[in-house]
DNA sequence: TTGTAAGCGTTATCAC
DNA sequence: GTGATAACGCTTACAA
């Protein structure tokens, strides 16, 4: 059996009282006293047991990550490491662990978050992407249990606490952008229609064109997953229609680089023939070829902030509900061909 | 305050050690008190809080996994998502949470494990990579606490339960390919030489050279990052050469894609005027243009074998050390050159 | 400034 | 079969 509080407090010659209250430095024991029970802690090589300050505390110092279905082929978007960095190290500087949500279907996953809730192992939780009629916010919410999402839930915004981006103002002038490069056929191409991303993401594009007086065609409206294979499937829809866009606003990153790649096979040159604009800004954004113009959602930051977000609430329930908005800002490089030249 | 096991107990009329053995299912409480207490589990909603559990019981059903520092770029290669999909599934089976380690720097890590293992947050550990002279590994040695590394170890590859791939042989046959189609200008671009998987695929590169009895060159090694600005750099020593490889084998797919793209950029066709033999065959590989050529190292049965293997050690200590290999296969698509047609 | 003792929610060891 | 009761290792009133 590991070495407890009460063998220190046995070798220094005082309470256990008196060794917690040390280990939580408490001002009111004597530097002296302090003195001797840091030295036993030493010799003994004494270490504190979670588990049972945990039980005594009701507070776990665990942070809960909901991740997408690992199933699900978001799971593999280069997005992830990256939030996760952003958690990670706002974690690590309030000393929170991280446990993560196994399983591979919804029910699995839900089921795993009602275990981190009810089982009392976690403090609070984090939803890492944001979905249409999510059953684990609903369950969240009903729990009265701390939580952040990131993105934008879809249903009581300004009752969830969350950290996004301006995905319609981002959308909207990227759309814009090509619109100002002389473009008047601009195809959308987004994930999964079930994210919230996604759709406040058409929604900013298809702002942009109506403002623009181009009409709004449903023909130039594409959706798929965020993945590779979805953005061959897409490409041949789009080209195949009697006017093919001339540009592309692109979901994702990854999506684009399917897209890239399929025009690339087909002959069509970019930026020549078809002009992009991504999302993310991931690494991907600059190995391809051409290097993707994406737009930058500082990834991180929104990983960061929704951490030491959640963290505040958890350490004071009585914080308000919070919007964060994390900026975006438009990296251009190679994808976007000026057609008023 | 939650509902707990003795508002379960007095609804039921029982002992609150019998709803625990309820609980655990022992076969000693009958049938009929077994309902009784389900019932007002049920009615009152009660969850098994976990850490009063994992209090009695010293044990957390937790494990914990250890990722290369955030700061360090592998950090972003596709490989982590797609081992933790099979440590996850693995561990979901099982009924095992996961709980990762934070911290940006080598030490920081370092602490953070050693606060999962004295301060028993977890059963067990895996290590998703293996590096040389690794500090983690000796302290849990020195802690005879359970691990097991996704890799082959540095030191003492006999005392070490880890779960790899022959990476030695991959590599030379990968090379051996390559020379099969006629090439006698063979390089290796490999990752970082702190990791151990990159020296192995470095030796079978060797020794396939070798046995060919192509003389080998110094100047045709080369080690980078595992990432993209590594095989921009390297792609450009290589070439500068009096006599420049033909072929490459380069030991990440997400490395070959930043070479892919270099080459592109330098007006050299893949595989016309160069041959790549890839490792991991990620979903990058098939999205490369020209697709890659790559070694499948089957990464999701990686993670899927270790969270296994030591959850079996976790269960029984006096498990041995186990060396499990996964197979690899090499998946060919078009970055290769027959030179002898 | 420090010690005593109760409690956190379980499990496990005895009894009966 | 089931019930008391003592752990598990720590925190925190309340006393002193």
């Amino acid at each position: 059996m590991a070495v407890t509080i009460k063998d220190v407090a046995k070798i220094a010659n005082v309470a256990p009282s008196t060794v917690s209250r040390v280990i939580a430095n408490n001002p009111r024991i004597s530097e002296k006293t302090k003195k001797r029970v840091r030295e036993a802690m030493e010799e003994l090589g004494y270490h504190p047991n979670f588990i049972a300050r945990s039980l005594a505390n009701q507070s776990t110092q665990v942070i809960g990550l909901v991740m997408p279905a690992s199933a699900d082929k978001t799971f593999q978007n280069p997005f992830f490491p990256e939030v996760l960095r952003g958690i990670s190290t706002a974690a690590h500087e309030k000393q929170y662990a991280l446990q993560m949500s196994t399983g591979v279907t919804g029910n699995e996953i839900l089921e795993g978050v009602m275990q981190m809730v009810q089982g009392r192992r976690v403090d609070g939780i984090i939803l890492l992407y944001s979905a249409v009629e999510d059953k684990i916010i609903k369950y969240l919410q009903k729990e009265c249990f701390p939580f952040v999402v990131i993105g934008k839930p879809f249903e009581q915004v300004e009752e969830i606490t969350h950290v996004d981006n301006d995905n319609y103002r981002a959308a909207k002038e990227a759309t814009q952008h090509l619109i100002g490069l002389g473009h008047k056929r601009v195809a959308f191409v987004g994930g999964s229609i079930q994210l919230v991303v996604t759709i406040d993401r058409l929604l900013g594009y298809e702002k942009a064109i109506r403002d623009a007086g181009i009409p709004y065609k449903d023909e130039y409206i594409i959706h798929e997953e965020f993945l590779k294979e979805g953005g061959q499937e897409a490409i041949s829809e789009l080209l195949s229609l009697d006017e093919p866009p001339t540009a592309l606003v692109v979901s994702d990153d990854l999506m684009s680089l399917g897209i890239l790649n399929t025009l690339h096979d087909m002959g069509i040159s970019v930026p020549d023939q078809m002009s992009i604009v991504s999302f993310n800004n991931v690494l991907l954004a600059e190995v391809a070829r051409p290097p993707l113009t994406s737009v930058d959602i500082n990834i991180f930051q929104l990983g960061f902030q929704a951490a030491k977000t959640l963290i505040q609430k958890v350490k004071d329930p009585s914080e308000p509900t919070k919007r964060i908005i994390i900026p975006h800002t438009m990296v251009k490089r190679q994808t976007c061909k000026d057609m008023t030249k």
